[in-house]
DNA sequence: CTACGGGTTAGAGTGCGCTCTAAGTCAAGG
DNA sequence: CCTTGACTTAGAGCGCACTCTAACCCGTAG
């Protein structure tokens, strides 16, 4: 498979295709008779595990030291173990704030909501008290 | 409170308030009759919010039209309220594919420590009884 | 008086992760 | 033979969100 293929089938820009092979995400890709990097299809794995890694934002540097130790293979499985457990828990943290973050937006578009029924419940768009007095000093701005 | 108060409290540098303020993200401040910001405390609350909408990728852009709404003040409120409600779906795929990658995580952890035990097993002197491992079969990557 | 520890501004620099450009090579089709 | 289009390389450029620098001002303690 040649690289636009690949991109096509990954889902990367043969650019990054080709920068993730320069920086060392992928290995070196053989070449054929006119240097053409010519891949098999099972780099298509090695690629999707790669975008599960950048979609729980695990920074490129980590991902080196991950694919560093795939590619001295045999006897780096349990620092490769460790580095997936930390990685894991920092995910698990992430996902624990963005739920709190939800319940926090949950109140304020309830809030939101609140505010738009009360509006509906007057049925027009209240033409009186734009601002409660004396909330601004003149100036600013 | 001054700026370098509020960085503490709020924990963002002075440099990047002043950084949001220029941009819009933070209401332009009152000055001392020196020249200096000069903040009150609710400040803080909006500042926090704002953290919520960055801990859950809300780029600035978006932020900065939430932001405008607000400085309006009434009448926007539907329009706030939609604005949190596209992001909060945002959020949610986010987290539900967190999730997905979570598991993947945890299969392929499982697998490394498949295979440590394994080596374990050959490895190291086995204290009294441990259970004979090895039902996982090889390969997988 | 002077030093110090804040503050002010405009604008330059940084780190990340791509993304694209320029200039060239190559294989196949008309 | 010539064009087309996909590929090659080194390296420049970009968008984001800060982060810092330079040069300056101000109020207070020693």
């Amino acid at each position: 498979m040649k690289i636009g293929e690949l991109a096509k089938r990954s889902g990367l820009s043969a650019h990054t295709i080709r920068y993730y092979e320069r920086i060392g995400l992928l290995p070196h890709a053989d070449r054929d008779q006119s240097g053409q990097r010519d891949y098999d299809a099972s780099i298509l794995n090695w690629i999707e595990f790669l975008d599960r890694l950048k979609a729980t934002a695990m920074p490129i540097r980590e991902m080196l030291r991950y694919a560093a130790l795939r590619e001295r293979g045999v006897g780096t499985e349990a620092e490769r173990g460790a580095l997936l457990e930390q990685h894991r828990e920092r995910v698990r943290a992430h996902v624990a704030e963005l739920q709190a973050c939800l319940l926090v937006l949950d109140t304020k578009i309830a809030g939101y909501a609140g505010k738009e029924q009360r509006m509906k419940d007057y049925d027009a768009p209240i033409p009186e008290h734009r601002k409660p007095a004396g909330t601004r000093q003149a100036g600013a701005r």
